[in-house]
DNA sequence: TCTCTGGCTAAGCGCTTGCTTAGCTTCACT
DNA sequence: AGTGAAGCTAAGCAAGCGCTTAGCCAGAGA
């Protein structure tokens, strides 16, 4: 019933990670529907049968739904930081700025699936899960703050709320993972976009 | 086991029109456990013990649970909309946006519960009950978008891209719903906040 | 006083859920 | 050829789900 889409498609590269080849194939199944219809809603037998397995198989590879839940969570979360942390150059803190929003806008619409489960799921993880993941998203939004610390103090920047305007900037891309869909625009476009208005938004 | 809490006692004044006390404190009690767990990881019976009665009593108010997240989204989404139509004053369109801004972003922090399902729930949502609510939505960024556009207009706002500005915008306030909690600060210094933010995001 | 209606509960129905069990097949390694 | 592990399926279990049924009770109207 389920045959290979272009989520699945592009997810090949992503989770290459993970072995063997029909563990991912529920991973890249569970993503998809996991960001469909959430969690709660996801069935352990619609896992299966997008992955074309019986819904026993499931079991060999992961322990739980809630596991296959945190491994997306726990690798969407990493990833996420690791595209900040490598787009944070620039010989100022207007460039850095400019390349960390545009960075982290353009995944949450390449990866809007990912993204959604990591955004929106964290309610159903198990409390030592979501502890786990917590630390990663406080690394993410540590990483806006400082450029930010950075801009305020060589003047280039005017920020009242250091801690309110972080969270807003972060706001704005993630909020992306709510209503990107792929006809809605290039991820890059998006990403400059929004690099635009987060410079204008703290600039002295 | 559940007695009456701070989000239930705010209600009371929000869901007035809700008749008789008994499905108002059915709504209440789906609101806190929709905005909590969301619509799926919610049993009708804990909807009704919230209520302080039997699970049976919700059929008495309401056919079914997907009917009472609808009441709830709908009456979210007229408030919503109406709170920005009566914020859309001022002399100039920067005065307008700011006001607008300032608003949503206060409302959805103030009723940050409602705000939740009114932006997270739409999925569980039948088709029908979906494209009522689609409608309201759109008045919503249309609102946005008018003030951006007439701003553009009178060239007190550069904007070049304006329906992914109006998404940004929106966003911003939107986001609120996600994270917000009361120890996080005043709704309408948010609201200011972001008033800011957004004016700087467009002026030219 | 009797009856009707609105609001409620106890019990439970049919179904789906996450997950388990038992057992089959394939294949690398001896 | 024989063995063990890995990967899978068919079948099904206990629990919990949304929702229904049958009936109780208080209070308003005749």
């Amino acid at each position: 019933m389920h045959g290979v889409n272009v989520s699945a498609v592009t997810s090949l590269l992503v989770w290459e990670h993970v072995q063997p080849a029909a563990a991912r194939r529920l991973l890249t199944g569970a993503v998809d529907a996991f960001a469909e219809r959430g969690f709660q809603a996801t069935t352990t037998r619609d896992i299966a049968s997008r992955a074309g397995m019986s819904p026993a198989a499931l079991y060999v590879h992961y322990p739980s739904k809630e596991r296959l839940l945190f491994e997306i969570s726990l690798y969407g979360h990493k990833a996420a930081l690791e595209v900040l942390r490598s787009a944070d150059s620039g010989p100022t803190p207007a460039d850095r700025l400019r390349s960390l929003v545009a960075a982290f806008t353009a995944w949450h619409a390449e990866h809007h699936t990912i993204a959604r489960v990591v955004q929106y799921e964290l309610a159903a993880l198990t409390p030592d899960h979501l502890a786990e993941v917590a630390t990663i998203r406080r690394a993410i939004s540590a990483q806006i703050e400082q450029v930010l610390a950075d801009g305020v103090r060589d003047g280039s920047f005017a920020v009242s709320d250091l801690p309110g305007t972080t969270l807003a900037v972060l706001s704005l891309s993630i909020d992306v993972a709510r209503w990107y869909t792929p006809h809605r625009g290039d991820p890059a476009a998006l990403g400059k976009l929004y690099a635009d208005l987060a410079e204008r938004m703290v600039q002295a």
